[in-house]
DNA sequence: GATGTAAATCTAAACGTTTACATTTTTTGA
DNA sequence: TCAAAAAATGTAAACGTTTAGATTTACATC
């Protein structure tokens, strides 16, 4: 069945016009019953499928929605993914997705290749925060909604979770558990949830009066390698830190595994909260305490904002959701036990 | 800059007509030097993006690359995905991605849908191995690589993992560590994976004489839940197994979260090996020993047929490639101190 | 300067839909 | 039974490209 029937195939078959099959074949109604059951037929007959191509074409639209993600690998973004595709299909939108390992360079490429291809509207997480890189599809008029990170330099929806309070929540916690010499190993300063991971921190400890100690932050770059080298490094302290909090699950791994080396004990010598839930939370021993991110919902929300601006015509007002992280407390911060 | 630009406009400033705009933004040459840099500044000056929905329209092609996984949330997914992708937009292609929660029936209106949109070629891991229900993309000449999966009622470029070598392997190392009594937590039979890793079991056993129990064959479902209530099943057990073999990574996870709960020592009590690398098997303590599928390499060469297939005129005869996991030896499995 | 040839450029027809508008058919109500 | 109104259907243009084939231009040769 190499032969691809056109619209016009069934036209002909059916004995109607094209502009007749179109109506049925998008449920326009103004059909006679009889004429549409011989179009249906006919349809089946042929097992005629109309291209979407010729369809955007006329239409100028494609529903599809371009996904830019700065890492597939890392478990936060198939999560997040999930939902989004998920809401998407729903809507009668499809999602081509693309991961530009942290490249601005790579992103502009895609965004070209994204305008080109006439996606209707874009969800990003992009790897650079002003935007710049991402002007043209503003330019075009393309619906953009930003997920997870913000962009600057002009207004779009946007979807974040709620960092600082994030980990406010688990260095009070850490906090109220009596710990004082509590370390963070960062994320890049120049990023938002980077930074604003650390302003939580910075803040749980003013808000109780505890001196910020500039050996106890470090800095990383969400890697698993840097929070590697990170954990290694608190251990060299001459004042080792009885608390760790670290900012993202990548680097939450790479701490982990430098415990195990380090044959630091978690929970006993050291408590431990991570940004972000991981797989292993619950099965390592003691089962790792963690603020973690409504994934699927950050994709699902972006979904709906961008549907709306896709399909209103007036100027919406600028849409910014923040979503609060939840603190879940297993078993990895234990009471300080070292005296004050 | 609400006016989008089309060909006709970029011809008409530069006074040209629009078959010669055509060749210069398709670099097809015979071009004056003069005639080309007016066309090209023209270009910049309207800020000129061409429309690949026309484009797709007269070339019957759209550069498009449909995938079609079980369940994007799988960690294994990801990685595979990532290659893919990849691969593809080197070769100048872009990836769709569907999810299916491993329905038969999503897939097949996904299918339906991609075909809609003139994908050019489908990379898929089914969730329904007979294959029946992707018939209509095979009918319609559009070339499929199956990936992880194989499809069996017709033909169709293969890409797998060597499943009853990896889980052989896992075996035999068990069982030269002294152990006989290897418990497998199987994945559905009717699945290939599911299916190919017990034959794997089965043989090492066989090869080793050490006979079958079947109360140490208990059948799982991939999920992380079966990992978890096998682990249990297991531990009640009179007789209870000195080894677990998990088919694959969720099982492996909810496995680990078992022994937890059981206190049934790890390494000590339990030696383990899993189907799948995963993200913990490093850290956890003991580290895990496990079978590791080439994930990023199983992508990329499912691109490269795919791609083949895609711009070979003639007929290409079916291909299979069957990869060799990779068997790494950590710490869960120990030598059998139980004497026989 | 005329001629022939090669190179550059143009014209116009597709590709498969949707849709405004025109036309035909059916229904309604006197 | 007929005209008017409503419903169904048809006609044809458009969407933005690519491309075969026609036409023009440039260049070399004599």
């Amino acid at each position: 069945m190499e032969f691809k029937p056109t619209i016009e195939d069934v036209a002909k078959l059916a004995k109607v016009s094209i502009a007749t099959v179109s109506r049925v074949i998008n449920n326009q109604g103004g059909v006679r019953k009889a004429t549409e059951e011989r179009i249906v037929s006919a349809i089946n007959e042929l097992g005629y499928i109309r291209s979407a191509v010729a369809r955007s074409m006329k239409r100028k639209e494609t529903h599809t929605i371009g996904i830019i993600v700065p890492d597939i690998k890392n478990p936060f973004f198939p999560f997040v993914v999930s939902g989004i595709e998920q809401k998407a299909r729903e809507k009668g939108y499809y999602t081509i997705l693309s991961s530009t390992n942290e490249s601005p360079i790579v992103e502009e490429e895609i965004v070209k290749i994204f305008i080109e291809r006439g996606v209707d509207g874009v969800i990003i997480t992009t790897a650079n925060e002003t935007g710049d890189h991402i002007k043209l599809l503003h330019d075009q008029g393309i619906p953009i909604v930003a997920i997870d990170r913000a962009i600057k330099n002009f207004e779009v929806d946007t979807v974040l979770v709620d960092n600082v309070n994030g980990s406010y929540q688990a260095v009070q916690h850490l906090i109220l558990q009596g710990h004082k010499k509590i370390a963070i190993i960062c994320g890049p300063q120049n990023t938002t949830p980077g930074h604003e991971r650390f302003l939580g921190y910075k803040k749980a400890l003013e808000d109780y009066n505890i001196p910020l100690d500039d050996k106890l932050v470090i800095q990383g770059d969400f890697m698993e390698g840097s929070g590697f080298h990170a954990t290694h490094e608190l251990f060299d302290l001459e004042a080792r830190p009885t608390a760790i909090f670290s900012s993202n699950n990548l680097m939450t791994i790479g701490c982990m595994k430098a415990l195990v080396d380090l044959d630091w004990k978690l929970g006993e010598e050291v408590s431990f909260i991570g940004f972000d839930d991981v797989e292993i939370a619950t099965f390592i021993k003691p089962k790792l305490s963690v603020v973690s991110r409504p994934m699927n919902t950050l994709g699902e929300i972006a979904v709906q904002l961008l549907y709306e601006r896709m399909n209103v015509k007036g100027n919406l007002p600028k849409r910014q959701y923040l979503l609060s992280p939840e603190l879940k407390i297993r078993e990895s911060c234990q009471l300080n036990k070292i005296k004050i």
